[in-house]
DNA sequence: GCCGTTTTCGGCCCGACTGTTTTCAGTCG
């Protein structure tokens, strides 16, 4: 079982709990628990197995016993009845935004309601806003939070995807008669999301592998099949595309399945322009990728790149830049440590990076005034800054920057004085409040960000979650003006829930002269592997390595900041 | 629930915003 599947487990304990008025420290303990089994950097079958389960900070004698449980029987017995008991759609309402336990309470006692589709119906109606402290705005916003959702449908994140795609590949890799297996689609294209898990499989008889492959553990049932091709709907709750193609058509099937469809079109539209004969069923000479489009006497595009948003043109003109790459990295800008709410100790961090191979990491915290987060007082983050200080001098070939994610407050001043800032290395600032303010006022706060002098990178600046929150109001053309006037960074959040600035807004960025940092946000060892996503974005944005400033050596970096 | 003890229970992470009220409960980060 995997690390984040027992988290969920105990995510949706806490939420269940949270349902039921269970006492808000014990949910904590859970929501915790999950957090630390999710951020886990090696599988909790391995921890549970050494015994050393207990060892965890967080993980005490009972949720330990718990886990011995899940892993042991593949459920939760308190889990499991606790869904019998609750509806799972009142699960589904608790989780929209402005919707918690209370709430989704009053809803189902009140009107009976146990699904988003019911509570959908009766928003429409008019019924939601005569429930106490419910009104008319609540009610819009449940209507259009839910069709946000229904709209998002059964698509899931790039980071799930890659995942998923790479324990269902590493099944079917172990099958008899399997030569290869690549993933295609828009997992392959990197897109921020995917609607189904697309794997290209070489083997000579594809019967047999399509028969074992409805044997993996998570296959719910077969969707569609034909000879060469079969659609699972998984537990995952995602479908998982299936090709088999002998070995001879591996390229040309693969390169077709990556599509996009609108960019295969154009290129398979060029090859009959030009009388080249390209037939995926057919064995054809294109024994690598790289070669159908050497055959148009066009550049190599990378799967990335292949949108048809003038991609095939820059090709044929010799306009497809070197796009920036994983190993161009030099360092992560943007990381928390158990001095805030990260789950490491800065020397773990440290050390983690160094066996990435960074040369240079900034350890940026919460500012003070976000207490959820541990925000670190004024004499806590001098006190930190001073023993990065003392770390730094036993470093060789490795800098760390003293840093701080500091909190655009609601009016636009910054949550600490500018005197500190001054002396920090590397200024994140981001907004983690008042996310409802009106356009104007948001955009006016950002900008006032911007144009403090001490500010170095905007964070995740649309304060989008994937599939669950929209960004907030924002004029981003005149944020991209000022951040480009003001030469202030942008981030390129790398969390595969935020992946913020989005690939559009990057390379609007990047046509203003915008420089990036492409970074994790990482609050957990394991998420500092997320920012192979960030790069990913980064690449659909047609971003350099020279666009990014965080593929520069430490002292390029550290001049560079100090110019701003 | 977990933790850390002053070992057997008390402290955990809290302040701001929102939409509803007309002084506040619920939600959020």
């Amino acid at each position: 079982m995997r690390n984040i599947e027992v988290a969920r487990i105990f995510y949706e304990l806490a939420d269940l709990l949270e349902f039921k008025g269970e006492a808000i420290f014990k949910i904590r303990a859970y929501r915790n628990a999950a957090r630390i089994l999710a951020g886990l950097d090696r599988p909790v079958e391995t921890v549970r197995q050494e015994g050393a389960l207990t060892k965890i900070p967080g993980i005490g004698r009972n949720i330990a016993a718990k886990i011995n449980e899940i892993l042991l029987t593949g459920s939760l017995k308190k889990h499991e009845d606790l869904l019998r008991e609750i509806p799972p759609g009142l699960l589904e309402i608790m989780s929209l935004p402005g919707i918690g336990p209370k709430r989704a309470g009053m809803i189902h006692k009140e009107l009976g309601i146990t699904s988003l589709e019911e509570l959908a119906g009766a928003a429409r109606n008019g019924q939601v806003r005569h429930l106490p402290g419910m009104g008319a705005k609540t009610e819009n916003d449940i209507i259009r939070n839910i069709k946000m959702r229904q709209d998002s449908g059964a698509s899931i994140l790039l980071g799930t995807a890659r995942e998923l795609a790479e324990e269902f590949s590493g099944y079917l890799k172990l099958l008899p008669g399997v030569v290869r297996v690549e993933a295609g689609g828009g997992l392959r294209r990197r897109q921020e999301t995917v609607t189904g898990i697309e794997l290209v499989v070489a083997a000579a008889d594809p019967g047999p592998v399509m028969e074992a492959a409805a044997g993996h553990p998570a296959v719910k049932e077969t969707i569609k099949e034909c000879s060469d091709r079969v659609v699972f709907d998984t537990k995952w709750g995602v479908a998982v595309h299936v090709e088999v193609v002998p070995e001879k058509s591996f390229v040309a099937a693969w390169f077709r399945n990556t599509g996009s469809r609108a960019h295969y079109n154009r290129i398979c539209h060029l090859m009959s322009e030009r009388g080249i004969t390209f037939d995926p069923a057919v064995p054809g000479s294109f024994g690598e990728e790289r070669n159908i489009y050497a055959a148009l006497g066009m550049q190599f595009i990378p799967p990335e790149l292949r949108e048809d948003r003038g991609e095939v043109d820059a090709a044929l003109e010799g306009r497809i830049p070197g796009l920036v790459e994983l190993k161009d990295i030099k360092g992560d800008l943007h990381l928390h440590t158990g001095w805030s709410d990260g789950l490491n100790s800065m020397e773990q961090v440290v050390a983690r990076a160094r066996e990435k191979g960074y040369r240079y990491v900034a350890v940026t915290d919460h500012s003070r005034s976000l207490k959820i987060a541990g925000g670190l007082s004024l004499d806590r983050l001098r006190e930190q800054h001073r023993k990065i200080r003392s770390l730094n001098e036993g470093l060789e070939d490795f800098y760390i920057l003293t840093g701080i994610e500091v909190d655009i407050l609601p009016k636009g001043d910054l949550d600490c004085p500018d005197e500190i800032l001054k002396e920090t290395d590397l200024v994140i600032a981001s907004v983690h409040s008042a996310f409802k303010q009106d356009r104007e006022t948001m955009t006016a706060r950002i900008l006032s960000a911007i144009e403090n002098k001490n500010v170095h990178i905007i964070g995740h600046l649309t304060g989008r979650l994937i599939n669950h929150r929209k960004g907030y109001a924002l004029d981003v053309e005149r944020v991209l003006d000022a951040a480009a006037s003001c030469g202030t960074i942008l981030e390129i959040n790398s969390s595969p829930d935020r992946l913020d600035l989005n690939e559009l807004n990057a390379r609007r960025a990047k046509e203003k002269g915008i420089k990036f940092s492409v970074s994790t946000d990482a609050h957990s060892l394991k998420g500092m592997d997320d920012l192979i996503y960030g790069v990913s974005v980064a690449r659909r944005a047609w971003l350099s390595p020279g666009d990014v400033v965080n593929t520069m050596s430490a002292g390029e970096l550290l001049r560079f900041l100090g110019k701003k």
